[in-house]
DNA sequence: TATTGTTATACTCTATAACTATA
DNA sequence: TATAGTTATAGAGTATAACAATA
């Protein structure tokens, strides 16, 4: 289970007021940092993901393999694994989960007899196919504050730094 | 220690080539959320963190404390819990490090027998103007493909998910 | 009765080393 | 020799329950 993710919804006020004693203390030098700044709305966002998420039974990296399967069919695990940056042994388990629950199959590789290419089963197309819907649905509203214009500025501007 | 971050540097081409067997998957879909996006900028940023902040002996965690306190002066472990929507449980070892590496002091609260008022040592201090200076500089390099102007939009956009 | 700080603990996430089977 | 996938395992990070001291 993910974060208490509580958005306090303190807005911009000038920060510690010296009279009274507040809960809340002056982060303004920690909100001038990308790297903060970046982290606590990643957490908001995945608190949000993982409620709607769960009825699907689907974590966060879940998704992410069952979307890329669903666009890259007969992906290797490696590939997933540098796509995501992950590190294989951790894909292990994933993937085989993913399998016994009849979401996923793997099948020999055509051209490479050490790999196995991944497949999504009709179930697992159609559960993406939800699943999609449900983290479209709740990135919006997730990012209700901002503008469809600059959803798409944010989401350039965050490239820039990892793409 | 952190993720690999590779930032294998493939700008933006139009995805998989169907001819000739490539590593990156598309992730197009994945590249449109912002939940995505954000860790993935994160994990880049916080590569670089722990680089160069592992000479102050310092993890991103350490340096929020820190921070804090010398901007809030006398703030108890239960401020800072909430400030950075941390568990208090998960603090203790944490402040009792900072305690006994000789950067912070636990003062008895003034009107509170309960509370602990932590205070930064001026060791502590020291560290912490250099430590920031590091910060900020860390944070301009993992940004440099950002103009002062997108970084500052940047920040802003990411401030109204979280707060 | 509620809150601060704490202990103990468990669960998840991420990382490394080493193996196997193919190339 | 190098790579894909795997096993086992260790270390962070994050969560809950329960307690003592104080309000």
């Amino acid at each position: 289970m993910p974060a208490p993710a509580k958005k306090t919804s303190t807005k911009n006020e000038p920060a510690a007021s010296a009279s009274g004693r507040s809960d809340r203390l002056d982060a303004r030098v920690l909100e001038t940092l990308v790297g903060y700044n970046a982290r606590r709305a990643w957490l908001i966002i995945s608190s949000v993901f993982s409620e709607r998420m769960a009825p699907y039974g689907l974590k966060q990296i879940d998704f992410s393999v069952l979307s890329l399967l669903a666009h890259n069919p007969g992906a290797t695990s490696r590939q997933l694994c540098t796509t995501l940056d992950i590190l294989p042994p951790n894909l292990v388990s994933l993937v085989a989960t993913l399998d016994s629950r009849g979401l996923i199959e793997r099948r020999p590789h055509p051209h490479d007899g050490r790999a196995v290419g991944l497949h999504l089963t009709s179930a697992g197309e159609a559960l993406v196919r939800d699943a999609e819907q449900t983290v479209v649905q709740l990135e919006a509203d997730a990012s209700a504050q901002l503008t469809a214009r600059e959803r798409e500025t944010l989401i350039k501007l965050l490239q820039k730094i990892y793409l």
